[in-house]
DNA sequence: GGCCGTCAAGACGAT
DNA sequence: ATCGTCTTGACGGCC
């Protein structure tokens, strides 16, 4: 069971992806930018791996304007040795490394445009994945997007859409996750039936919106969706409720029992046919709650 | 060197 | 109608 945390490091100063304005855009600008973050994503990786942390979601601000008509650097052979070493580092160390691009990817969206954008958006994602030499184990996992008042119609879109318009390559990597309140598991396994697409369990999304099932039912159903070992471990969005405030806001640090609560029962989960499950800790706080979860379970 | 309005992009519920 | 949230806060003009 790998442990993992999103796109930036806390601990390291000033080595996160950074981006710039739109209209700060030069080809110098960009490529001194990209060089940048590539540096830096090496760097963290090296820090995960320091303190044995073998699961990263990568910014997706790696590449800043990769999808945007403005950006015609041809960043992936400006750029190969690096990226290159990057993939050999992660695939040497046995690292799983995901991405999740932002809201902004819709592919059940009534507008062609917004679809069209967003599968550009997710080619890019795939392209830095693929520059990297990864295997489809490498994720980019999305949202189903859109309800518009007819949510069975909003799905048949999202599956029309996906067999219809992507590239095999690109399809291999997606993953879609159950939200905290359009989609639920049950939502997305009725995708996955039609489209062979793995489903990122999302628990805390789960307790936000469900279809009653037990909480074992759903680890047995989601682990279902991949096959193994060509998507790797399934993978789990952990999180819990920031006490107090909004339900559906994430955590700012982890919650000690609440972990250890809901690792025990990852742990009792029969994943038939899986060597295991891969958990992405969606806490605000980064590495630290990353570190402590570690440390936690190696006190167990 | 710190403050804070704004940032490429969508959808949705709360106010 | 506008704001906050999801997401990864943080860029960058201004004082």
């Amino acid at each position: 069971m790998r442990f993992g945390y999103p796109c930036i490091n806390l601990t390291i100063k000033n080595q996160h992806p950074s981006t710039f304005r739109l209209k700060s855009y030069s080809e110098k600008r960009f490529t001194e930018t990209v060089e940048n973050n590539l540096k830096h994503l090496l760097s963290i990786l090296n820090f995960n791996k320091r303190n044995d942390i073998y699961f990263f979601r990568i910014s997706s601000d790696v590449i800043p304007f990769a999808s945007h008509p403005i950006c015609d650097v041809d960043w992936s052979e400006v750029f190969k040795v690096e990226l290159k070493e990057i993939g050999n580092f992660i695939s040497k160390n046995n690292i799983r490394v995901s991405m999740h691009p932002d809201q902004f990817v819709i592919l059940n969206s009534k507008s062609e445009d917004i679809v069209k954008n967003s599968i550009k958006e997710l080619q890019y994602h795939c392209k830095l994945l693929d520059s990297m030499m990864l295997p489809s184990s490498a994720k980019i996992q999305i949202h189903v997007g859109g309800v518009y008042g007819d949510k069975s119609k909003a799905k048949k879109d999202f599956i029309n859409n996906f067999n219809k318009l992507l590239e095999e390559g690109l399809k291999r990597r997606i993953v879609i996750e159950n939200d905290d309140r359009s989609y639920s598991l049950q939502d997305c396994l009725d995708i996955n039936l039609e489209t062979g697409v793995p489903i990122v369990f999302d628990t805390f999304h789960h307790t936000c919106l469900n279809n009653g099932e037990t909480f074992q039912q759903a680890l047995s159903s989601f682990a279902k969706s991949w096959n193994y070992p060509t998507d790797g471990n399934p993978i789990i969005d952990y999180s819990s409720q920031s006490i107090g405030e909004r339900k559906g806001k994430h955590a700012q640090t982890l919650d000690k029992s609440h972990f250890i609560c809901m690792y025990k029962e990852f742990k009792n989960a029969i994943i038939e046919g899986h060597a295991d499950l891969d958990i992405m800790l969606e806490i605000k706080d980064k590495e630290k709650s990353a570190l402590l979860a570690l440390k936690m379970i190696k006190g167990l």
